[in-house]
DNA sequence: TGGAAACCCTGTAGCAACTCCAGAGTCAAG
DNA sequence: CTTGACTCTGGAGTTGCTACAGGGTTTCCA
């Protein structure tokens, strides 16, 4: 198959696949006469693994080191549950920032419920004396962070339509 | 005072002091004959304002508009609340997310309690085999994103030492 | 058969918020 | 006068893509 349709049939945008290859993450792929990727099977089953621990959030040298394993079945697999259980660390890690952020910005705002005058602004007067100290990296002293995400703004996966065969 | 001295007031990288005035967060620098900037206490609040604020997860566009406010003390501040019950809900959206990664992981991990071949892990066989969905952005539909930090990794802001006075 | 639509190719730039580096200039102390 | 600490500018790198531009290839339909 083309690369058009192994994106449909995983869910993946075209622009991507051609990433992960170059990315080392796919094998590079076969090609027709007229230079277009060939795809079979396996390819599929390797790229739905990656999608799936991407949409597990593991960053793709987590992946890297997933994929090694699949492809040396021998060994032992110990190092796949420290993976998966540092994996789980990190999220655990981050959710616990993200908790004590809400409870930072709940209590910020309660310093104005009602519309006033930016100069009697509890929230802006507040931030700008610093109760919350400035230095003190509460937040992200992990090595993962962002509530907003850095560099894909709208993830809307819109699998650009094939004509239906 | 000197980038430097702002700098370790305020626990940001020199770079990052640069960094927000390309930006336009903090205005330009005046500067001595030999070309360095030269800060007062304005300069100083601001930059402590800007920190705060980051220390919160805001973006560099939500601290554009609240230091917008804090610049026109005469308006009404309600737009800063505003912006901080947007940002709440989105810091409350991702720890949902963040929850339902975590149950998912920890399920996955289930899947292989003690050290086998890889060829017989659970847990490469789950994510082979996908009862997890390909395609489905489970995570990631909001516009934050991001267990681990983008472009960020070990964000240990180590103010650089300078001679002490 | 011809031409348009739909697909594919490569290469490059952009996002967020920095961080780090090279190569050079400035300044204070010894 | 040299050493070292500090500063300057400009540019590249980080993550995981996404989005072009500017071309080539295939396929479909009249």
């Amino acid at each position: 198959m083309k690369i058009g349709q192994l994106a449909q049939q995983t869910g993946t945008l075209v622009d991507t696949i051609r990433y992960y290859e170059r990315e080392g993450l796919l094998p590079r792929a076969a090609r027709t006469e007229g230079n277009y990727r060939i795809y079979d099977a396996v390819h599929l089953e390797r790229l739905a693994f990656i999608r799936r621990c991407r949409s597990l959030d593991m960053t793709l040298d987590e992946i890297r080191v997933l994929l090694c394993f699949r492809d040396r079945p021998l060994e032992s697999c110990e190092d796949v549950n420290t993976l998966l259980d540092a994996h789980i660390n990190h999220v655990a890690d981050r959710i616990r920032e993200l908790l004590q952020l809400e409870k930072q910005l709940l209590t910020l705002r309660e310093c104005c419920r009602d519309g006033r005058q930016a100069a009697d602004c509890g929230i802006l007067n507040e931030l700008s004396h610093g109760a919350t100290e400035v230095a003190g990296p509460s937040v992200s002293e992990s090595h993962l962070s962002a509530t907003h995400a850095g560099g894909r703004r709208h993830v809307v996966q819109r699998t650009q339509e094939q004509g239906e065969d």
